[in-house]
DNA sequence: TATAGAGTTTAAATCGATTTAAAAGAGGAG
DNA sequence: CTCCTCTTTTAAATCGATTTAAACTCTATA
């Protein structure tokens, strides 16, 4: 260990200025004599001097960091793409503006306080973007009231929030009246956990595009799972063996839809032939399973740009253009429903 | 924006006591009196006071974070599930002793001295798991030398550095000899960018099982490509563009192979029939694509926990047992190769 | 009634930077 | 030689915590 310790001072002193002077040289002030901002620069170079961070953001009172924190679903968070593109999206707009990426996954859903504090701890960075699904909506409006620079992902009934959203509704209405439209009319929906929003806001949109097409809402269509490819398999398995008969399926996300489709494909079940199936989400595996997906296409990416530059425009008291912003989804026709673009 | 700005001294303050007794208070010394220390924990949650972070991390001379650098190839890092998994593995380890984890991509290879500053930038973390091909050798060593406590995923020369290393030569070795015992001759290896230590190391492998079989070492049968799917595609297409004949592939990673599998479905050529396949990484996606891909098995995240326990283990000055750490892999037959387990 | 000693509390230094207001220096005009 | 600018440099405060050594209270004992 040698050099760890080069600070100012040091600089100040090989250079005969004042710890002042340095700062200011390397600053570029222009008050600074330019033969002197030559010498410190020379020290500077000589000690290899790098400013500290610590130091200069405690002066500063800021970080150039931002905090993503999102749910620690079992381990897996980050190898899903869902998040792996947001993190990608946020990533690359903080580059942009030379900030910082402090990555946290908040502890268990279930200990809130815990949850409370290490989002709190995050005051390291200027402000947070927070995944839905994480907290409750009470410690969320905690956060925000207390005065923390926070853009929450998803859905809250407060007005006064940053938020990035996804249009679900819209997207699940889509899904479902595709496969209206090339003529299905048992359509099975698997949703993701109902106590989480997209789960409650897929479904809604499913309903709705019934509704809208005057087709009866059967509840025994409708299977509750987590969103894993294993759910996905296990609900194509328990349709089979209670008899249920239909002829699509309109799953809460692709990772489910591809776990059905393995099971069909195990079972000989013909896809599009028997059933047709639609995901969500547009992830990169739906395009290698055979056949593709057919799915709706959620601008993951996009949501990370979105988030990130709200968040940073807010932290420099730039206008923010408006508070809600809601992402549109789209329909992504491959093999699964055997239909072609209408 | 109230209450952002809660200091020890507001709690001081309102406790009337002095900042000393505050922080020993609430750090729990035993040198406070039990009535005064109630009367700060009091006031501490009135105020719902947060210590800063920054004013202690300068104080303590270290922040309790860690940054993990990974190269940026095209904004697609953190989709990829190799490094989404390390992440997923240093996040694990991270979380369990509290510590922080900043998270940079390096800026692009031609441009060496940006990413060198990029790096020590982060002296904003007690420490960097450094992934590789990011940046080249001396840099990592003027970075080493300068006391900066780096663990570096990949192979280095120098000695005095704390590396975690895949056993690269072994797996390709492994795959070859597994294509060959199955009766294969004539293998063709898409090897990743030959300037990256994992392309060379695996054609390596490669080359070393063809030798110790007595088979011929044939030059046009290795294609190098760079890891995407898109190029695992187009290495199919190129081989019967150029009427190669052979019966057996190598793919430098799965990635690529799943790309082949694409290009053999669309050609009506069989696998494991015509050609068997085999790809190295072991991602989730191989287990959905039809036939199942046969790959090596990569841990990637048991890398990550290695090279964070090691990494906090030598900052917290505790023995680190061996400066080089080698993770095996292994074979993991599924249906792309057409046999059963040996 | 001093006085040692144990138990508590606090003033002040420190970490490494930035910034402000004041001081010092340089030069020109009267 | 003095006064006044203008330029350049610096001492000192500041950010928010922790820690050390000194100071202050009590008690109990001689």
């Amino acid at each position: 260990m040698k050099n760890l310790t080069v600070t100012i001072k040091d600089v100040a002193n090989l250079a005969n200025v004042s710890t002042a002077t340095v700062s200011l040289a390397l600053s570029g002030d222009s008050r600074v004599n330019i033969k002197t901002k030559k010498l410190v620069e020379e020290a500077a170079n000589k000690l290899n001097y790098i400013p500290n961070e610590i130091g200069r953001s405690l002066r500063a009172k800021k970080t150039e960091t931002i905090s993503f924190i999102i749910p620690n679903t079992s381990h897996h968070v980050f190898t899903h793409p869902y998040f792996a593109q947001l993190l990608e999206g946020i990533n690359e707009v903080l580059d942009n503006h030379n900030y910082n990426l402090l990555l946290s996954t908040s502890p268990s859903e279930k200990d809130e306080s815990a949850a409370y504090n290490k989002i709190l701890k995050n005051r390291r960075a200027d402000g947070i973007i927070l995944s839905s699904a994480s907290i409750n909506d009470l410690n969320i409006l905690r956060l925000v009231e207390s005065g923390f620079p926070v853009v929450y992902l998803g859905k809250l009934r407060h007005d006064n929030v940053l938020t990035v959203e996804r249009d679900d509704i819209g997207g699940a209405y889509t899904a479902t009246e595709h496969l209206i439209r090339i003529g299905r009319k048992r359509i099975v929906h698997i949703t993701g956990p109902l106590d989480h929003q997209e789960g409650i806001d897929r479904l809604d949109g499913y309903k709705k595009a019934l509704l809208d097409n005057k087709i009866h809402f059967d509840e025994s269509l409708i299977i509750e799972k987590d969103f894993s490819r294993e759910s996905g398999y296990e609900a194509a398995a328990e349709l089979m063996r209670n008899h249920i008969e239909y002829d699509a399926l309109f799953a809460g996300n692709d990772l489910m839809a591809i776990g059905a489709l393995k099971f069909y494909k195990e079972n000989k079940i013909s896809v599009p032939g028997d059933v047709s199936v639609v995901g969500f989400d547009d992830i990169e595996m739906s395009t290698v399973v055979s056949p593709m997906l057919t799915t709706i296409h959620q601008p993951m990416r996009e949501i990370g740009y979105a988030a990130a530059e709200k968040l940073i425009s807010f932290l420099n008291n730039q206008e923010v253009q408006e508070k809600r912003t809601i992402m549109s989804t789209h329909l992504v026709i491959r093999e699964s429903c055997g239909a072609e673009r209408l």
